[in-house]
DNA sequence: TACTTTTACATCGCAAACGATTTAATCGTA
DNA sequence: TACGATTAAATCGTTTGCGATGTAAAAGTA
């Protein structure tokens, strides 16, 4: 490859990285939507659904966002009635996020989103071993530069 | 895997999906820096100096953006004097994008780039044949949903 | 105890993304 | 030619993402 090759927009791996990550994204909004929630506020609750009660700073670390980005996201979520943020008696500068019934309730409706996202993605002629050595391409990237 | 464990964040794809996402992006950006620009507006870049003269159209199946994200996105460039916009004059409607001669000359700056993130991604054990399955598996997707 | 430093979170501002709507030019077709 | 449909791009409003900065509480230290 030379200089000029090596800055195609398809000898890149970012770009098809950003392609393919928002594109994922948009098969799940309709999805979300019936539950008027949106992509990064479904993450929030997916970390919530596995363990209640968590710092603003947990869940930082736990979802690679930061807090200009969480808190506004939270408050959003607060005013959908579905989380609820309460300073820490022990620690008056933690805020712990802890899931409302309706916040709980909402996992129900959620358990179908696995399924049908693989139904979208199925079309394509990706075989399971395919997926899973993806899935840990991913995830030592992550730990590499994360 | 039951009901439970499906909605775990770790059994998503598309989260690690789009944390790497951003977490390269993040790699980009003080290389970007320098050069004055974002991340979007280098994609965008390297569209144009691997082909000037492409309609906002063009650029919009190219990378996967809508007008709306693009337009706003194109003037700022255009502002920085990277790229010229003109109007069609055979068809009103359309928007030609094309590299001024600083926008030409940015190649250059750009050209060391690519070596740098490998640089970066490189302290990880990934071979090349992880990474090639890995793109390759990105252009399929992409190919899936796109 | 008085002080500096660190920590946890929030605020501000800008630049994406994107759904919904609008505008103006061109095309199809009767 | 008239006029409804299509197309290319732009506009608007909301939500992210994130760098830079601010704030108040807690921890460290002289």
């Amino acid at each position: 490859m030379n200089d000029d090759e090596r800055l195609y927009l398809d000898n890149q791996i970012c770009f098809p990285l950003y392609v393919v990550s928002r594109l994922t994204i948009r098969v799940y909004t309709p999805l979300l939507e019936e539950l008027g929630i949106t992509y990064p506020q479904y993450l929030v609750l997916l970390a919530l659904w596995q363990k209640d009660e968590q710092l603003v700073g947990e869940l930082s670390k736990v979802l690679y966002l930061d807090y200009n980005t969480l808190t506004p996201l939270l408050k959003r979520l607060e005013e959908k009635q579905f989380i609820n943020r309460s300073r820490s008696k022990s620690d008056e500068r933690s805020v712990y996020i802890s899931l409302t019934d309706t916040g709980k309730a909402l996992k129900n409706q959620a358990a179908c989103i696995p399924d049908k996202i693989i139904e979208s993605l199925d079309k394509g002629d990706m075989n399971m071993d395919e997926i899973v050595a993806f899935q840990q391409t991913l995830l030592k990237i992550m730990k590499t530069i994360g």
